[in-house]
RNA sequence: GCUCCCGUAGUCUAGUCCGGUCAAGGAUUCGGGGCCUUCGACCCCGUAACGCGGGUUCGAAUCCCGCCGGGAGCACCA
């Protein structure tokens, strides 16, 4: 087994992976390593449907998300370019006596398939299906004129398996291979005929495709050649993650997204762009092993697996959301800054001054459910707090208390001078704005900061200087 | 409706194939406590599960039957 295993992965190409499909790259991946195996990236790009289209631009996406996963298949690979190669397969299965070119309309294919009638054609012998087929290939037909079907069992008790369409018509352009084909495969039948052409050993996939299982077994079985066995997976939501593939698609096409890394598509590269590593993704995943049960978990447990591999490395940083700025009356002159450590719990991330003094911003939420409360400004000194909160953007007048470490309420606080104005692109999309500490000001393109009692958060990839910071919101 | 699949704590998972070592392990959540100048982290304690009903057996989460519940599919889409 080890060293001869050979995977494939399918992805359609009509939009970015997300956090469901993303299971994909992580299970194949993993057991690719297990083995030593090859990985192959099939795009299943045949020619879709005035629905689904095949869209160039979702190629390099989805290798794109790829590499972001720490996926590299060992070679990537288009259906489109296979389509050839399936037509001496079909022409075996006709051989055999086991395929038929059908000339009933869809509506009454579909209504025969459902009394379990069989179509005139399905008499055909071998030549005459020869034959038909060769027109077919030969332009003779127009779109949904004919099909290529084969012939199960029309009482088979599922419906859907009886007589499936092997290959069928179509005129639409192929954004990678124009107008080469106009015979072209079903998924099904092209994955039989790839699965083995390809040698792959075993077929790892959602479960979503249990019934093309059968079919792909039933056209090796007819055609003798031994195939390789299938494993699913059951599908995989996050609860807060309500994605629809389609929807985020609009609204990324629409513009009403900003990319598939927006953080309401829950795609990979959103994940990354929020400070969430691949490899917490990745373990995550894989948690879940290989169960058949479709499972809900809650996004919660996706960011306990963050937060564990990140929460020793990041620094922390104040910010205050909503701001309000306050006054503060008898403050010690001798407190202009302060010194404060990078990582409570770390020392060797180091320190950072920060500057204080009597002009400082705090939180409008923070103001209201402390009004009129001694408090402590976290790091700093006590205070007492005025009993009305003005509106955000407004100032107030608060009144130096004492300075030592108290078991008050603890603040977070921002000095009005050097303070960095911060925007919070928050999961659902919303923005949060307020003010980060000074430091902030020359903080890294995607370094990852924890907001003191905020959140994890990770800056965007705008350019140093943007004003205001624009952060992504990771997770509490 | 038909076909297939799945039911272990709030959530996810180990165990089910090959019955005893499972009075069910782990993670996360939640509750309580400790500690630290974050509501974060860390430490300690705790709550909490084999869908239901029969059967086989000395013994069932595990095997059999029935029921109930959930999911997916039923395209000339992938």
């Amino acid at each position: 087994m080890d060293g001869r295993v050979v995977l494939r992965m399918a992805p359609f190409p009509s939009g970015s992976l997300h956090i469901g499909s993303g299971r994909m790259l992580f299970v194949n991946q993993h057991y690719r390593e297990r083995y030593h195996g090859r990985l192959l990236l099939v795009f299943d790009d045949t020619v879709g449907s005035e629905e689904k289209r095949v869209e160039t631009e979702f190629f390099d996406l989805i290798l794109g998300d790829c590499e972001l996963a720490g996926v590299r298949p060992d070679e990537v690979l288009y259906k489109s370019d296979r389509i050839g190669r399936h037509y001496p397969w079909a022409r075996r299965v006709i051989e055999r006596g086991a395929a038929y070119v059908c000339r009933c309309p869809a509506e009454l294919l579909r209504e025969n398939r459902a009394q379990g009638r069989a179509c005139p054609e399905r008499s055909q012998t071998p030549p005459e299906a020869r034959d038909e087929w060769d027109r077919m290939l030969g332009g003779s037909y127009a779109p949904g004129e004919a099909v290529l079907r084969l012939k199960t069992d029309l009482a088979d008790p599922d419906p859907a398996f009886r007589d499936r369409v092997l290959f069928r018509i179509s005129d639409l352009d192929h954004p990678r291979v124009g107008h080469r084909y106009r015979v072209w495969p079903l998924l099904e039948f092209s994955w039989a005929v790839d699965d083995i052409e390809l040698g792959i050993t075993h077929i790892l996939r959602g479960k979503d495709l249990v019934v093309e299982d059968r079919m792909e077994r039933y056209v090796w079985d007819l055609l003798e050649v031994p195939g390789p066995p299938f494993l699913h997976w059951g599908l995989l939501r996050v609860r807060e993650a309500k994605v629809s593939k389609s929807k985020s698609y609009r609204e990324v096409k629409t513009g009403v997204y900003d990319g598939w890394a927006d953080p309401r598509t829950w795609s990979l590269r959103s994940l990354d762009r929020r400070g969430i590593t691949m490899e917490a993704l990745r373990e995550f995943t894989l948690s879940f092993g290989m169960s058949l049960t479709d499972i809900e978990v809650p996004a919660e447990t996706l960011y306990a697996e963050n937060r564990q591999r990140i929460d020793a490395r990041t620094l922390r940083r104040a910010f205050v959301p909503e701001a309000v700025r306050l006054v503060i009356d008898g403050y010690p002159f001798d407190l202009a800054q302060v010194e404060l450590a990078n990582h409570p719990d770390r020392p060797e991330l180091g320190r950072r001054t920060v500057r204080a003094g009597p002009e400082l911003y705090l939180a409008r939420p923070d103001l209201q459910a402390h009004a009129g409360e001694e408090v402590r400004l976290k790091d700093l000194v006590n205070i007492r707090l005025p009993t009305d909160a003005p509106v955000a953007g407004g100032t107030a007048r608060a009144e130096f208390t004492s300075r030592p470490n108290q078991r008050l309420p603890r603040l977070t606080w921002v000095a009005v001078p050097g303070a960095v104005p911060v925007d919070i692109l928050e999961v659902d999309g919303s923005h949060r704005i307020g003010f980060g500490e000074a430091a902030l000001a020359d903080a890294e393109p995607r370094a990852t900061y924890q907001f003191e009692r905020v959140g994890f958060v990770r800056l965007d990839d705008a350019p140093a200087g943007t004003r205001p910071v624009r952060v992504v919101f990771g997770h509490p």
